[in-house]
RNA sequence: GGGCGGUUAGCUCAGGGGCAGAGUGUCGGUCUUACAAACCGGAGGUCACUGGUUCGAACCCAGUACCGCCCA
């Protein structure tokens, strides 16, 4: 037997055990079934499980689950991201500790520390993931650094360069000087900063003439090669073709004329510094510019600097600048202003434009074919104007840059020849040049890290060799994710997908929302507001967890999480717990089964409704709303199969009814299936204490909607007795009945009443704690008589005292006040002759037919208060 | 500056042309033998604002305000 309340920690961990040790997560390369795959987001293998973590496996765990109970050979594959930057932090935070630094180790050393430190910590996600009852399938895990995975990945980076689709270039990219590393345009977050514009003074030698430019930066004019103006800007004509000088360099510029220069920003004139800035770069290049590389990689002024700024940091640089220039007479004025300024996503530092030897990915070619299959519906995403994202970077996407000045990662394949410089990309290091045959060396950088996540669901699966999963599970079905990873990883998987399978890497994009705090912000360690998963499970079971992130997986919608809620859905998973010890200690061990041709009502409705709620649960699954699939689940669970059903059925339950027994084993079990993928835990410990059960309820079938447990009646009759009920709770709350003073009740009517509530005397009495039941034509007046009016009929409580009828007669009146404000709505309307003429019949019908209801309504209760009045 | 989403009960949110909903909180009552993490009952709304379309608008359209996010 159950215990009395549930406790989700030892059940927890009972199950999750269980469905390893059966292997009942594992996809079969070989099955007559049809296949359902995904491969699961890799967490980094920094990673801790937060709440985003908890959403993006929650919701696609319960789609896996629905696809296997409803015969699908399914496979979900899990695996961790090496995470190169954020390792590489790691391991360098390390040593400073130690009073180390990555130049002193070197390579080897800081790679095997790496390792070393992989090995230990990585699995911590993966362990934190397992509570979540993912059903993975972890005899596929993979690693995006693991032998085959690193092989994949040398595979691609040698044929896109093969087809001259990976390139090398001396172009100005992005460098964080914290983590002395490039990065991709998209790594940068833009960030709103206050800051200044400086106004410099030019001089025109041997003239009192000077152009001022306008500068945000003012350090980079060290590096100035030219000053730019509009071609038809009047005010600068004159020095067309001129040169000024520099001040603090003493060096002249030319001033050169561009259509790009815009004439309203600052005073017209620019500043250009083709080695620190990337619209500058451009202005360089096209107009043959020298670049001139005043702050290095650290973020530290160089030797072209200057003498007087050689080692100064960036920033204590602008600032004795400006002093200079301010001591020499050069700067002119400053004003407030605010722009946008790139920042490191991993670290936050203000980046540097850098001037070096990159490697990059020539994008367009393969975001050709991303788009088309995004437009053709190959590819499709839920909700579908998240796609409108997609497109919108797709067609102004720019080169990728691929190569980061790290060490843990994917070393670049490229080999460079130390006598000849020739440049050689190939699988192995090749033995020597093969121009010269002099010593080669291979490239010291390594790969972003998401130029292999982006070819997470073929590599995984054995790419490039031709695998059975490859066969089977490729391509996969489903791709749950967040938006934040969209450019940088769900439109590159599609790339990558398409270019090396020639075949989109999975079907449907499902875009969960961002978790956010009851205030909606993002939860982050900085702000404090971070709702810790695992705390939530210790707390109110991973079950209650699931359920909670379901209910508020509005699509297209961030979601604030609330604890609240949470302890909502526990207390959800005990009443089904308390509600199956009922089932169970009323069945026994017997096997029973029903005699369908002669149910009662309750059993017949119970039924219909189930029937009703698979459907709702099929149809809301299968567009990923799993709001509307947890709230059915819930409402059905709680307020109909416990608050009516169980009720119900208690006097049948005595009378030893084998036919309802045998019902409310049936709708448990379905119930059980039904909650299943939301609640995996609880569903499964409990389906194992049923009479017959099998192995897992993941093996079981998933309940059929069987039109022929349809019965329209018997839903109406079931109304009518709910109505009556809660009529007479309403009364008996009102005039402070305690439910141990019983009660005589009348009703007015001797026909449809009796046939419908004669049957169910017991549980009238029961569920409205009434003793005897009589049914009348008149009803008897009588001062110790309360009356109502449940769906048309009247009603009378009689008790063995006097009353004051005041209190009900207040009920009375305001009952009565709504309906007649009700009935001045639908009669206003009925009235108009456009609406009979124009609304549909069906909607004329239906107004007509509670308009019929009200006012009969609306009689009886003016009949009771008279008459309540007279006494 | 461009784009996306939001504004509905005290709070968190569904709904999406034809009766205004849920959970939670709140108020009153109940230890009714599955469950007090429960049960029963009640109160609580100008569906942000302005206009339009319509027989009919919380819902569709246009605009305004405010909040949030993304991209420059």
């Amino acid at each position: 037997m159950l215990e009395k309340a549930y406790d989700p920690k030892p059940v927890e961990a009972k199950w999750s055990k269980f469905w390893l040790e059966e292997r009942l997560f594992e996809g079969q390369a070989k099955s007559d079934k049809p296949k359902y795959s995904m491969v699961l987001p890799p967490p980094n293998v920094t990673g801790v499980l937060h709440m985003g973590h908890a959403l993006c496996f929650t919701l696609p765990d319960i789609i896996v689950r629905w696809k296997k109970m409803q015969g699908y050979n399914t496979m979900w594959l899990p695996g961790t991201d090496h995470a190169s930057i954020a390792v590489h932090n790691v391991i360098e935070q390390s040593l400073k500790e130690k009073g180390l630094s990555r130049d002193k180790v070197g390579r080897e050393e800081f790679l095997r520390l790496a390792w070393e430190w992989k090995e230990k910590y990585g699995g911590v996600i993966t362990e934190q993931l397992k509570r979540l009852g993912c059903s993975l399938d972890w005899s596929r895990e993979r690693f995006t650094m693991d032998e085959g995975f690193s092989r994949a990945v040398n595979y691609v980076f040698v044929s896109l360069y093969r087809e001259r689709l990976i390139y090398r270039d001396y172009y100005l990219v992005n460098r964080c000087p914290r983590c002395q590393t490039v990065l991709s345009d998209i790594e940068i977050e833009h960030q709103e900063v206050k800051g200044h514009l400086w106004y410099i003074r030019y001089p025109l030698p041997g003239t009192d003439e000077a152009i001022v430019v306008a500068t945000t930066r003012p350090e980079t004019m060290l590096g100035d090669t030219a000053v730019a103006v509009h071609p038809d800007d009047e005010r600068y004509k004159k020095f067309h073709g001129k040169k000024v000088l520099l001040p603090l360099q003493n060096r002249l510029i030319p001033v050169i004329t561009d259509e790009q220069v815009e004439k309203d920003f600052g005073t017209g004139a620019v500043k250009v510094t083709p080695a620190h800035d990337p619209v500058d770069f451009e202005l360089g290049k096209k107009h043959s510019l020298e670049q001139i590389i005043v702050i290095d990689g650290l973020g530290r002024m160089t030797e072209a600097a200057g003498e007087e700024f050689k080692g100064l940091d960036r920033f204590a640089c602008r600032e004795k600048v400006i002093s200079k220039l301010k001591e020499l007479g050069y700067l002119v004025k400053l004003e407030d202003y605010s722009h946008a300024v790139g920042h490191c996503y991993r670290c936050k530092t203000i980046i540097e434009p850098y001037l070096s030897w990159q490697w990059f990915v020539k994008i367009e070619p393969l975001a050709k074919e991303a788009i088309k299959a995004v437009e053709d519906g190959r590819i499709v995403f839920i909700p579908e104007n998240w796609t409108k994202t997609y497109f919108d970077w797709m067609y102004k996407i720019h080169d990728w840059c691929i190569s980061r000045q790290l060490w843990w990662g994917h070393r670049i394949p490229a080999y460079y020849c130390q006598d000849c410089h020739q440049v050689m990309v190939a699988m192995e290091k090749p033995a020597a040049c093969e121009r010269c045959g002099g010593t080669v060396v291979q490239d010291e950088d390594v790969l972003d890290t998401w130029f292999s996540s982006a070819l997470w669901p073929f590599a995984t699966l054995g790419w490039p060799e031709k695998t059975e999963d490859l066969k089977v599970f490729y391509p996969t079905d489903l791709m749950s994710t967040g938006f934040d990873i969209i450019f940088f990883w769900v439109a590159r998987m599609i790339m990558m997908g398409l270019k090396f399978m020639k075949e989109v890497p999975f079907k449907e994009v499902f875009i969960n929302g961002l978790i956010r705090d009851l205030k909606k912000r993002k939860m982050s360690k900085s702000e404090g507001n971070i709702i810790d998963p695992l705390e939530m499970i210790d707390k109110y079971g991973t079950d209650a967890l699931r359920f909670t992130l379901a209910s508020l997986a509005v699509p297209g919608m961030d979601i604030a999480l609330s604890e609240e809620r949470m302890a909502g859905y526990r207390a959800f998973a005990n009443k089904i717990w308390n509600a199956s010890r009922f089932v169970l200690m009323n069945l026994g061990e017997e096997k029973t089964g029903s005699d369908d041709q002669s149910l009662s009502l309750p059993n017949r409705w119970i039924r219909s409704r189930l029937t009703r709620v698979i459907k709702q649960l099929n149809d809301s699954l299968k567009n990923y709303r799993f709001y509307e699939a947890a709230e059915t689940i819930y409402h059905f669970i709680w307020h109909e199969f416990c608050d009516w059903y169980i009720e119900f059925i208690k006097p049948e339950l005595r009378q030893g009814n084998k036919n309802t027994r045998a019902v409310m084993k049936d709708v448990l079990d379905k119930i059980l299936k039904l909650l299943h993928p939301f609640m995996p835990f609880i569903t499964e410990e409990i389906w194992h204490h049923l009479p017959e059960r099998g192995l897992s309820l993941l093996t079981e079938s998933w309940p059929e909607a069987s039109n022929q447990w349809l019965d329209e009646e018997a839903e109406e009759a079931m109304k009518f007795l709910q109505d009556l009920i809660s009529e007479i709770r309403t009364i008996r709350a009102k005039n402070q009945l305690p439910v141990k003073e019983k009660v005589h009740l009348w009703i007015s009517d001797q026909g449809e009443s009796r046939r419908l509530a004669g049957p169910h005397q017991e549980a009238i009495r029961l569920l409205a704690g009434v003793d005897k039941i009589e049914y009348v034509t008149e009803m008897p007046a009588s001062k110790n008589l309360l009356k109502g009016v449940a769906s048309t009929i009247e009603i009378g409580l009689q008790l063995a005292r006097s009353v004051d009828s005041q209190p009900e007669m207040e009920r009375l009146q305001k009952e009565l006040a709504h309906l007649e404000e009700d009935l001045a709505k639908l009669l206003a309307r009925l009235e108009n002759p456009d609406f009979r003429q124009r609304a549909p019949q069906a909607v004329v019908t239906e107004h007509e037919q509670r308009r019929q209801e009200l006012q009969l309504k609306r009689e009886k209760l003016l009949k009771n208060l008279s008459e309540m009045k007279e006494l």
